[in-house]
DNA sequence: GTGGTGCATTAATCTAGATTAAGAAATGCG
DNA sequence: CGCATTTCTTAATCTAGATTAATGCACCAC
């Protein structure tokens, strides 16, 4: 098994890139992030010794995350694959889905949240009452029913 | 493999029960959801056809979530087993962090979400910049120092 | 039909946390 | 060392969304 040691402030990986790695920490601390259209970071996960770091996203998916070094860290690098095991891919969806949950309540509004909700499972919008959209958005069923009417208005 | 027919408002799990399983949907709607101390509730995925849902713990924890039925479903039933490949192990471990994650991010106040990150990472406290706590509580750092000296304040 | 229960909407008010700005303290670097 | 950069704090103001409350609807059960 290959270590490789990487230095403070270096980025092993940026949002939008392929072919990412997964990142065993053997020692050191890491940190993934994502920096919104606003500018503003926010980060995902600290990794320090005995985690693993890596977007949790399938293998062939541009990355959403960036990763870089907070303190010199050694690492083991290892190539994602394509999961063919049927149950680990499902996990590793399961993953994916929250990653982008989180990302989501750190970085976007309410309405936002809603309209990528939207999009995401427009069936389900069809099926529950709003209220119940409202408690998945983290939000009151009231502040969905005026962003809702504001974002109407505008248009 | 065995499936089960339940019926719309049915609970299949409550928060605190011990020897959760793991629902496989094969037609109808679920959701998982907590209630937090205030007694709101927290919605944390809805489960269609083809989704699983569980709790994102190892077996032998008791669960955060509680499950219900929306539409009515039928469902395969798997018993969680404790996992023995680490690798798998670790996924596990990674979906009850991001599960608890969410929960914390929709239901708990800049205070609770900081109180909650010191008491389970208190290393990481000591080795990265305050503004970064921020950003993974998903608050600015200068709400960070408010109500951290505000809770200072009051004791 | 009538009464009840749950859901959505609107409006008024309140508040946690964002934003903006400035200064002080700490840290790093040539 | 001394200068620059980053970090933390405080304070004033602003705002997204919470809370509270009232109204109208739809859907059921009886």
């Amino acid at each position: 098994m290959d270590s490789i040691t990487v230095n403070k402030g270096q980025i092993l990986q940026r949002k939008g890139d392929l072919n990412t790695k997964v990142y065993l920490v053997e020692s050191g601390l890491l940190r993934s992030y994502t920096i919104d259209e606003k500018g503003r970071e926010h980060i995902f996960m600290f990794a320090p010794k005995g985690w693993i770091v890596a977007d949790n996203l399938s293998a062939d998916e541009p990355a959403d995350l960036f990763i870089d070094v907070l303190e010199e860290a050694v690492l083991v690098v290892k190539e994602k694959q394509i999961e063919s095991e049927p149950h680990l891919q499902k996990m590793v969806n399961r993953l994916g889905v929250l990653q982008k949950r989180v990302i989501m309540l750190m970085s976007a509004s309410a309405i936002e949240r809603y309209e990528h909700f939207v999009n995401t499972y427009p069936d389900i919008v069809q099926r529950v009452p709003q209220r119940m959209i409202a408690s998945y958005l983290g939000i009151t069923p009231e502040a969905l029913s005026k962003v809702k009417s504001e974002w109407l208005a505008n248009r």
